[in-house]
RNA sequence: UGGGGCGUCGUCAAGCGGUAAGACACAAGACUUUGGAUCUUGCAUUCCCAGGUUCGAAUCCUGGCGCCCCAGCCA
């Protein structure tokens, strides 16, 4: 990772750079952090630290994952070693290109670097053969005949023990030839697998005689036809541990019964032997995180792909607006530790929060437009109004805002009959416009029929003038708001939690995770306001808008038409009050 | 009923025999031309339960209880 102290540029007209450079580095310690220190105390593998991300490039990364790649090029690069990314590639039959390729890029946008390690499973196939048939040559593994079904039944249950196969005494040649064989493509898919030979009554299921080789004729996305037969994930991950030099290989807990296994096979074969250690996976209320579950969502089309803003997919953050420190911090506020837990989804959105407050360039924009009529503001005149870029960063400067006779104010922030504790705008109450004046109102034009509010008409204070002498006078409120004429017209996404529910696998029997969908999650605004500063706007920039939240520039946004993303809200103190007297009525 | 893990604030999480860190959330207040940010204060006499060892136990011992994972030729 790459750390700098210079300030990025914010000025909205200029660049805006994507990421940005990692704060100080982190200080949390968690037991794998212990483990690795006392080796290097005691300097168990001659003061290395290597360690490695292994993803199976099956699907899309999420925000789970990127608690491991944190973990794993995080706590290498602390202690001055290096971390793999290593695609797991040994099923075929589920993996793709496409997934190789959008996981790169996810671990480079987090901010990670692998350097020249990237590496493959598939690329150890030949040394992994050899290494089976010396596991043969020892009497510790053979070719069994039995179906996939009577395998499961010879397997035994939970507390039983379980039978061996017939073939589990076949004679080393015999297992030599037909292994080959295997390799050769003589036998179709499922006719014999290679299994270890270890022992068929241990508590232990990874340990009664687990599958090593099974038959797949496949074309694998790298090695093309030239396998027929591919490694399980057992046999395999100890070997490319191995092979590259691992010194703590880094899982999650439901790994912690291979263990045995992942030592039995390196044991077996007296070759380097890195320590496995698991942890536990990250789990966000609000929504699912099994790729499975994500699967169905895009397939089933609850979302529009895997980068949908509303997926905790990497991609999906990512176009959302997150940003790489926000998460980053994030893996490192939770901790690591071997418990079962659900983290508050509020604790990624405050990571972001502090992020974004740092350094997103201040703007004005209205959701939900409101037309505001300043009855004795001179018909044709415009003011250009010095606005504050960054309130938390002076080196952000200023910038123009228009002011003019009829600007846009936002819905919410009118109140014909304002409740308890709304100090925005309502009739004859007076407020003061950011950056402009204090403006009070007179009158409400409601449309006839419906009663709904189409416009109001105030009269401003032309003492209060920002910056002026008499702009000290107190009001109640604030409110943005945007030059009618001179607004930008845009579109806006408003996202919410894709589920209803901190647990969405919470459901009545019958259902699924599905029943508990957000059907507010999100929600299109086509006709809102932005300040003329933005035309520039280029996807993946960032702003606050004041008083709303933070929005990034979406994909879809062009010159033409403006797409914003709702990324986060601002906290809001007044929504919070407001729902509270809802639920106590 | 076999094996492997885990149980400390609403949620994460330190603590490693010397008398319960921190963060988020929540609550109250200060400040404020973003009801933002910032600041201040409060928030586990108690660590799943019950015994025991000890001058002293969240930490050690014993016995319970609860939760998670394992019977793919997935990873």
């Amino acid at each position: 990772m790459k750390s700098s102290n210079s300030n990025p540029d914010h000025d909205q007209n200029k660049e805006q750079k994507e990421t940005h450079p990692p704060g100080a580095p982190a200080l949390s310690s968690h037991f794998i952090k212990e483990i690795i220190q006392e080796d290097l105390r005691t300097n168990k593998w001659g003061g290395r630290v290597q360690t490695r991300f292994p993803p199976e490039p099956n699907g899309y990364l999420h925000i789970g994952h990127a608690k491991s790649i944190c973990l794993n090029f995080g706590t290498a690069a602390e202690f001055g070693g290096k971390c793999n990314l290593r695609f797991d590639d040994t099923n075929p039959s589920k993996e793709e290109v496409e997934y190789v390729d959008s996981i790169k890029e996810d671990v480079r946008w987090l901010g990670f670097d692998w350097e020249d390690r990237l590496f493959f499973a598939s690329d150890y196939f030949e040394q992994m053969y050899e290494y089976a048939v010396q596991l043969v040559k020892q009497g510790r593994a053979f070719v069994c005949d039995l179906s996939a079904d009577e395998i499961t039944q010879y397997r035994g249950t939970l507390t039983e023990p379980g039978k061996e196969s017939p073939y589990r005494n076949r004679s080393v040649e015999e297992n030599l030839d037909l292994f080959e064989r295997m390799r050769k493509g003589e036998f179709p898919n499922g006719a014999r697998v290679l299994r270890a030979k270890i022992d068929m009554a241990s508590p232990n299921l990874n340990l009664r005689d687990p599958i090593m080789y099974r038959i797949v004729h496949a074309e694998h996305h790298r090695t093309g036809n030239q396998w027929c037969i591919y490694p399980t994930y057992d046999w395999a991950h100890g070997l490319e541990d191995s092979i590259e030099g691992i010194t703590h290989s880094i899982c999650t807990l439901e790994f912690e019964d291979h263990r045995p296994l992942y030592d039995w096979y390196l044991d077996q074969l007296g070759v380097y032997h890195p320590r496995q250690i698991e942890f536990a996976r990250l789990n966000l209320n609000y929504t699912v995180m099994s790729k499975r579950k994500l699967l169905r969502l895009v397939q089933e089309k609850y979302v529009s792909g895997w980068d949908d803003p509303r997926m905790p997919t990497i991609c999906g953050f990512r176009r959302r607006g997150y940003t790489p420190e926000s998460i980053r911090v994030f893996a490192d506020k939770i901790g690591v530790a071997k418990r079962d837990s659900v983290v508050d989804f509020a604790l990624l959105e405050h990571c972001l929060r502090e992020d974004l407050n740092k350094w997103a360039p201040r703007v004005m924009g209205v959701l939900r437009p409101l037309k505001v009529i300043i009855d004795n503001y001179p018909e044709d005149s415009v003011e250009e109004l010095e606005a504050v870029n960054n309130p938390e960063d002076p080196a952000a400067g200023m910038r123009k805002v228009p002011f003019s006779r009829e600007l846009y104010i936002e819905q919410d922030d009118f109140r014909e009959e304002p409740p308890k504790g709304f100090f925005r705008l309502s009739p004859g109450k007076e407020v003061r416009l950011r950056y402009a004046y204090i403006i009070k109102c007179e009158s409400v034009v409601k449309d006839e029929k419906t009663g709904e509010v189409k416009e109001l008409h105030c009269t401003y204070d032309s003492e209060t003038k920002s910056g002026s002498a008499g702009a000290d006078r107190k009001v109640k409120a604030t409110l943005h708001w945007v030059s009618a004429s001179h607004a930008i017209e845009a579109e806006v996404r408003l996202y919410e939690h894709l589920f209803i529910i901190p647990d969405p696998d919470d459901v009545p029997e019958g259902t699924d995770f599905t029943a508990n969908l957000n059907p507010k999650s999100l929600e299109v605004l086509k006709s809102c306001r932005v300040e003329p500063s933005l035309a520039d706007a280029k996807p993946k920039d960032r702003y606050q808008f004041e008083r709303l939240g933070y929005f990034c520039v979406d994909l879809d946004s062009t010159k033409e038409k403006l797409v914003f993303n709702r990324t986060v809200t601002l906290r809001d103190e007044w929504a919070k009050m407001e729902k509270k007297q809802k639920e106590n009525k």
